[in-house]
DNA sequence: TCCGTATATTCGCCAACCCGTATATAAGGA
DNA sequence: TCCTTATATACGGGTTGGCGAATATACGGA
């Protein structure tokens, strides 16, 4: 995780739909779990979990199991442009991501994350 | 070439060893023959065409012949973020380009462009 | 017109990728 | 311990992607 991270293998992690709007979901928000991406971006779970799973290989997220929720967020030690290609990317596709990002919102019973204090 | 460029498209584009290096020597140099590209990349000559092929076709560069040269660079039309990230990732990764550079800079019989003037 | 250089394209093969389905693992509560 | 929910993984198959080799096209000069 803590590899170089070269522009292709970065893009390649990009490349496929379904994981670019994963990434970009949780750099918006901070961090989403696997039933949230699920309900937001409207694929299977096996789907999501297997682009997830690839993500945190490549080194671009990590996971945090908290009960029965697993979440994920950007890897703290993410090299600071990948963060601005990141940022520069939600910045001006907002509309492409629209759609999931009102189903985030729209969704019931999404699981609440503990207090930062404990 | 005027389409929308989605994210996951201008990352497919650049998901590739030999396209992410093209496209950043370009953005860096300006302007690039197919030639200097074959040098500086050290691949072969249709290897090079073809991946330059795929790059206008997704509208990430364009072409422009000049006597038996052909020259890519930049689609003029490109959206700013497009350029902030190729920016973002050119300045952080100028080591991983060396060689390249290297090679390109250091290349004999280079062909010279025409003045701006005509 | 013929030739050499530069570039593009086609073909056939192999590897990588993505997916749906089914199943396994993990945690929490009754 | 049993059941439910959440998540991960294994398997098999269909599709895409990249490559080398060979060939085609474009241009300039003799």
């Amino acid at each position: 995780m803590s590899d170089y991270l070269s522009p292709p293998a970065l893009f390649k992690s990009l490349a496929d739909e379904t994981r670019a709007r994963a990434v970009l979901l949780i750099a918006e928000q901070g961090e989403l779990c696997v039933c949230e991406l699920v309900c937001a971006l409207g694929d299977s779970q096996p789907k999501i979990s297997r682009h997830l799973a690839q993500l945190r290989t490549s080194g671009l997220l990590q996971d945090r199991r908290q009960g029965q929720w697993v979440y994920y967020r950007l890897a703290p030690d993410l090299p600071q442009w990948v963060r601005d290609v990141l940022a520069a990317t939600l910045a001006a596709n907002r509309t492409w991501l629209q759609q999931d990002a009102s189903r985030l919102a729209n969704m019931g019973d999404r699981p609440a994350r503990l207090a930062t204090c404990c």
